[in-house]
DNA sequence: TATAATATTGTTATAATATAACAATGCGTT
DNA sequence: AACGCATTGTTATATTATAACAATATTATA
């Protein structure tokens, strides 16, 4: 496994930043508007940050709503599965990352074989 | 609970049926060129087909491809949790639908009290 | 049958999300 | 300074999805 990132990048913080003070999932383009006054001013900026942050865990990417959350698990590792209890009514997201589940998930094997 | 829709109209029948034949999540756009010479000729077309047909069950959307795929449970209905297992090198998908996984989400609560 | 009501389909345009491609800048090393 | 490399900046464009409304088909009922 690569080794993890030890230090952000300014905009890598600056987007991070903008994320975790956000107590619920953004959008990528809510944050450039957001982030444009500290200098990022097109969406290629913003989403290089997005990926980096996803890659070494300092966020998740909720897939269904096309946003961006912070994880809240303070040592979130990527071999832990994480997954999210949306409220369909309100939209509220909370982060569903435990051993209970990593477990289940990782006994898992298909029909056809294939293991997670 | 909604009553379930018994028969499809015919957009929604070349649409699940394209997508049956796939043994592979398909997106829209591949999806609408490929319906092309039955007659569905724009977007919103396959997108209202895909819409209804993920919402009686026949197909799920892989969020995280922005793909399409046929339900493999013959009964597979609302209540129950579907997860994916995707090979990240493959991209091979399976579906994953089992009393264990609905059963460890429907007991799961979180640290605010939210209840799947 | 006529006609109203409803559902489905067709069509154009555009919004929202994401990435390709390349130029410019900064920064450590030789 | 000159090079190598990572990061940033920028423009353009690709991809995914929906809004809005017109046309047609289907069903219900007078």
């Amino acid at each position: 496994m690569a080794q993890k990132q030890e230090y952000l990048s300014k905009n890598q913080k600056i987007v991070l930043d903008h994320i975790e003070k956000a107590n619920q999932p953004l959008k990528a383009y809510s944050i450039l508007f957001n982030v444009q006054k500290k200098g990022l001013k097109a969406a290629p900026q913003v989403y290089r940050a997005l990926d980096k942050l996803v890659e070494i865990g300092k966020i998740h990417k909720v897939e269904s709503r096309n946003a961006f959350v912070a994880c809240k698990n303070s040592n979130c590792v990527v071999s832990n599965a994480t997954a999210f209890s949306i409220c369909e009514s309100c939209e509220k997201v909370t982060e569903i990352n435990n051993s209970k589940l990593s477990k289940y998930l990782g006994n898992f094997e298909d029909n056809s074989g294939m293991k997670y």
